[in-house]
DNA sequence: GACATCATGGACCGATCGTTCCAAATATGA
DNA sequence: TCATATTTGGAACGATCGGTCCATGATGTC
């Protein structure tokens, strides 16, 4: 036992992150949740006040790590940018172990069932995604790469969703090579000057 | 009460379907099933065997109804039905009373929790879809809509991605106008002859 | 009108839910 | 070394979970 914390913070969210993203709030209980993180409720209700706000905090650790990998990527042009970006999210094999499907997406079907603050933090992971996509986009009529004409909003929202698609297709059964070819035809929507 | 059953089978069944697409498979309770249906547990369990039968009825049902919408779109050309049958399913203010969402795309996300049968129906229901898209793509190739070498697969998976984008995304705050456009830009994925 | 049938309402079951509480154990500061 | 602070494991809480059971009373048949 203790007088010293005993456990590290980065890897209980992690493990509690699996069991979210795996089962969602309302399917996962607090015992999944203490046994996959290794510590006990009194642990678990001391930092994290109770399962609402273990959610909270796990569901923004994920966004904000998706949201650093979309900013990471980089491109000659804003399109091959973009393109890379759409192929990091490519579920590969050495990522298997993961949950399938995209957490932030999950979240968002389930809204209804969150606690308030949930469903405030899962609209602002979305709302940044499409947030960079909608920076890429104009930084591309900036530069003259796309027409000013084109409706960034609309890309955004299209990019978006070929995003979520990507990420989430494999459960419905697409293969890799099925989802590369659904990123060739999203890209079609970037007019060719 | 009884000798003769006194619900209507139908009435029981939508409304048990607002109740699971509202909140979900894990998230309904038998207590709100029954209160939302206006039947008792007995009655309940003697129709439908018990949760996983309801929803396993419910669920198939809402895929038939998805599915026989999506039939029931004609067009002049293919992909002037194609792009109908997208409109089709844009939320409409006269829908605003309907649950957020797409039901198969929701147990498709919570497909771990669900019970082994309900995990099939939702799976068949996605598949179904996609082969509504595949019959029609199939269609425009043999009467020369579309070049043979378009690649089906991946076009069908990519139209069954903007279905689901379109009914999902509004949750995220995506507008009437915009989702508008997210059709046709999904629909530039179509190559032009 | 008596009887068998069967859906219904509601009490009830053990299990599990999220949460609280406390005694035991350790680290820290003097 | 002693007092204090703080985290830990685990017992226990009331509420709710999915599911069962039975007395009740309406129905259809003779």
């Amino acid at each position: 036992m203790s007088g010293k914390r005993q456990f590290d913070e980065t890897s209980v969210i992690n493990a509690a992150m699996d069991v979210f993203w795996r089962h969602g709030y309302a399917a996962s209980s607090v015992d999944q949740l203490t046994t996959a993180m290794g510590l006990s409720r009194s642990s678990l209700y001391k930092r994290f006040r109770d399962k609402d706000g273990l959610f909270r905090e796990v569901l923004s650790t994920y966004a904000e790590r998706v949201v650093r990998r979309m900013r990471a990527i980089q491109g000659d042009t804003r399109r091959s940018q973009l393109e890379a970006l759409l192929h990091e999210f490519l579920p590969n094999d050495a990522k298997a172990a993961r949950p399938k499907g995209c957490m932030l997406a999950r979240s968002c079907a389930e809204m209804a069932d969150l606690p308030l603050e949930g469903q405030a933090v899962a609209l602002e992971g979305l709302t940044r995604q499409r947030a960079i996509f909608r920076e890429i986009l104009r930084e591309a009529v900036a530069n003259g790469e796309l027409p000013s004409a084109a409706g960034i909003d609309g890309l955004a929202w299209h990019f978006l969703g070929v995003l979520q698609a990507i990420m989430n297709l494999p459960q419905a059964g697409a293969s890799g090579r099925e989802l590369r070819r659904v990123i060739d035809l999203g890209m079609s929507a970037w007019p060719l000057k």
